[in-house]
Formats: C-alpha cells, sequence, structure tokens
DNA sequence: ACAATTTGACCAGT
DNA sequence: ACTGGTCAAATTGT
C-alpha cells in the first residue's frame, strides 16, 4: 500500500467536508441567540472529531510509509503491511476457494485492530460502518477474557472477516479487528459513501432523526453509512450494534423509538472512538465500524456483555 | 420458506 | 496439549 487508496482518500475528503458543514452549522447556531450553550458545543465537538478522523487517516498512511506501526493515542486508525510470507498448510476441501486460500493464512492475513470506546451519555464520534454485510459464524469464549469474541466474515463471498470483543478492562471499549481485504463490491461500497455527504447535508440542516439515513430499525444487513455525523451516529449506531450484537428480542426493545427514548437528547450523546492499530493490513480499508453498546449502565442493562444474550 | 444466529465439534497454530 | 478460528447442523426469527 503505497498510497492512500481512492476509498481512503474518499473518506477523508467526506470527513473533511463533514467538518466544514458542522462548522458551518455552528456558525449559524453562533448567530441564533436561541441556540443553546450545549448545541454549539457539541457541534465544536464535532469539528473537532472529523478533524481528528481526518489526520488520523493521514497519519495512518505516513505511518505506512514509514513502515512503523502507528502508535497510538486515541483516534488513530492504523494499517501495516502484511508479513510477506504465509505458510501453505491446507485444510478443508469443502469450503469455497476464497475460504481456502484464507485458511491457509490464518495467522499471516492482514489484519487490524480498531478500539471503540462507547462513552454513555457522549456523542458518537467515528466510524459506524464499513458498508459491508456482515454474518456472524462464530462465538468463542477466550480464556483469560471475560466477554466472548465473535467472529464475522462478509456476506458477499469477500475474504474480509471481523472480530469483535469486549475488553476486560474497560466494558466501554471495544475491540474489532479486520481480518483479511474486501474483494467484494467496493464500487457499490465507494458509491455509498459517496453519497453521504449528502445524507449528511441534509443531516446538518435537521438535526432530527432523518429517515434517509436511518436504515430499517432492526436491518440485518449493515449498509449503514460510514462516518455517520454524530447525531444520526447514536442511532446507527445503536442499531448497528443492537442488530448485530444482541438478540433480535433485545434489538427490538432497543431500536426506533424505544433508542430515541433512551437519548431524548441526542446532542448530549458522545461516543469516543478509539481507533488502534495493531497488526496489519494490506489493502483493505474498512474503518466502519458495528459495535455493541457498552454503556451497560444508560442502555439496557440486560445487555452485559457476559450475557448469554449479548452476543446471542 | 428463507435467512440469520447459535453452538458443539473439528482443525490449525503455538 | 492448549487455545483460538472456523465449520456446519440445529435452532430461531422474519
Amino acid at each position: 500500500m503505497e498510497k492512500m487508496g481512492e476509498w481512503e482518500q474518499r473518506s477523508l475528503i467526506n470527513e473533511l467536508t463533514q467538518g466544514r458543514e458542522v462548522a458551518r452549522q455552528l456558525q449559524a447556531y453562533l448567530n441564533a441567540p436561541s441556540s443553546s450553550h450545549e448545541t454549539r458545543e457539541l457541534l465544536l465537538l464535532r469539528i473537532q472529531a472529523s478533524y481528528e478522523k481526518a489526520l488520523s487517516m493521514l497519519s495512518c498512511n505516513a505511518s505506512l510509509s514509514t513502515d512503523q506501526l502507528p502508535q497510538s493515542s486515541e483516534l488513530t486508525i492504523g494499517m501495516l503491511e502484511s508479513p510477506p510470507s504465509h505458510s501453505v498448510s491446507p485444510r478443508r476441501e469443502d469450503s469455497d476457494h476464497d475460504f481456502k486460500e484464507e485458511d491457509k493464512k490464518r495467522k499471516t492475513l492482514p489484519r487490524w485492530t480498531q478500539q471503540v470506546r462507547v462513552t454513555p451519555g457522549a456523542a458518537l464520534e467515528g466510524p459506524l460502518d464499513d458498508g459491508f454485510g456482515w454474518r456472524k459464524y462464530g462465538q468463542k469464549d477466550i480464556l483469560g477474557a471475560k466477554y466472548p469474541r465473535c467472529t464475522r466474515r462478509n456476506v458477499q463471498g469477500c475474504l474480509a472477516r471481523k472480530q469483535v470483543q469486549r475488553s476486560d478492562e474497560d466494558p466501554t471499549i471495544f475491540e474489532i479487528t479486520y481480518r483479511g481485504t474486501h474483494n467484494c463490491n467496493l464500487a457499490s461500497h465507494v458509491n455509498h459513501l459517496s453519497g453521504i455527504s449528502e445524507t449528511q447535508e441534509q443531516v446538518t440542516s435537521n438535526p432530527q432523526r432523518s429517515s434517509s439515513s436511518m436504515a430499517a430499525p432492526d436491518m440485518k444487513v449493515e449498509d449503514n453509512l460510514v462516518f455517520s455525523l454524530p447525531v444520526m451516529g447514536n442511532i446507527n449506531f445503536a442499531e448497528n450494534v443492537l442488530s448485530s450484537f444482541i438478540s433480535p428480542t433485545a434489538t427490538s426493545m432497543m431500536n426506533g423509538d424505544n433508542l430515541l427514548g433512551n437519548f431524548p437528547n441526542s446532542e448530549t450523546q458522545t461516543l469516543t472512538g478509539v481507533y488502534q492499530a495493531v497488526t496489519s493490513s494490506t489493502n483493505s480499508p474498512t474503518v466502519g465500524l458495528d459495535l455493541p453498546f457498552g454503556s451497560d449502565d444508560q442502555f439496557h442493562p440486560n445487555f452485559a456483555f457476559d450475557n448469554n444474550g449479548y452476543f446471542s
């Protein structure tokens, strides 16, 4: 990966555009005496978040070029080249070619991890979904870990997989590990992204819940926005999280109006995204997330990660 | 009926 | 041998 890919470039542009729009919105609010201090502060936070994300993307690429692991601090997305070597130890023959190929490289697949913190009562920042459809195919209790690890793969026959695990130390942090690279229809994915700014325009002009960016409340395929605006992100994030990690029953309890009910003022929410590069990646720019909630206190208490119902 | 998830078992890596 | 990743049948939901 010598250069920033088109996808990342678009994401970056999108992020900056988003920041600009929110700045404009802030300007409008500043001129409106009726606007609350909280609202203005939130907008400010959003702008900061956008800039940080954009910088993260840039620093990520910079570190790639210098072959350094992007160490980070908060809000860093990092990717590295995968090791050139890969073991070729044939495994099952019954799976399709792609999976077979990937299984050979289980340990050497391009891989990177994002950590996302979900802070109760805070606004969402950070990528929500990557626009790809993921299907859960395994869950495993990890030794020494309080919470099980759930594994997903792309539903489009794509090589990419991801694992989600909740941090033991800080239950509000979720570690998402992406493995492999997307070979599915990235074009549509990019188109999807390109439509974001438009949607965001709507969002910024209308801070209320917008159906245009609201996927079906309990959608199974996570085809939501990547880098949604924080305001909408709260909802999208929640729904993605819920639909992905919580039982459908729980999801139905949490999504839609119920969810909004939990967020009477979504602008006061903060979800701090903490992206941390852990391993490597070759070219998959997947930076979206779908994460479980970690805010046990604010969200449904029964959704504790260690509950059976959490991942089920 | 179809799709998604769960879960026990198998396999690979260390 | 142990741990983690994946498969696939069974189960559950839509």
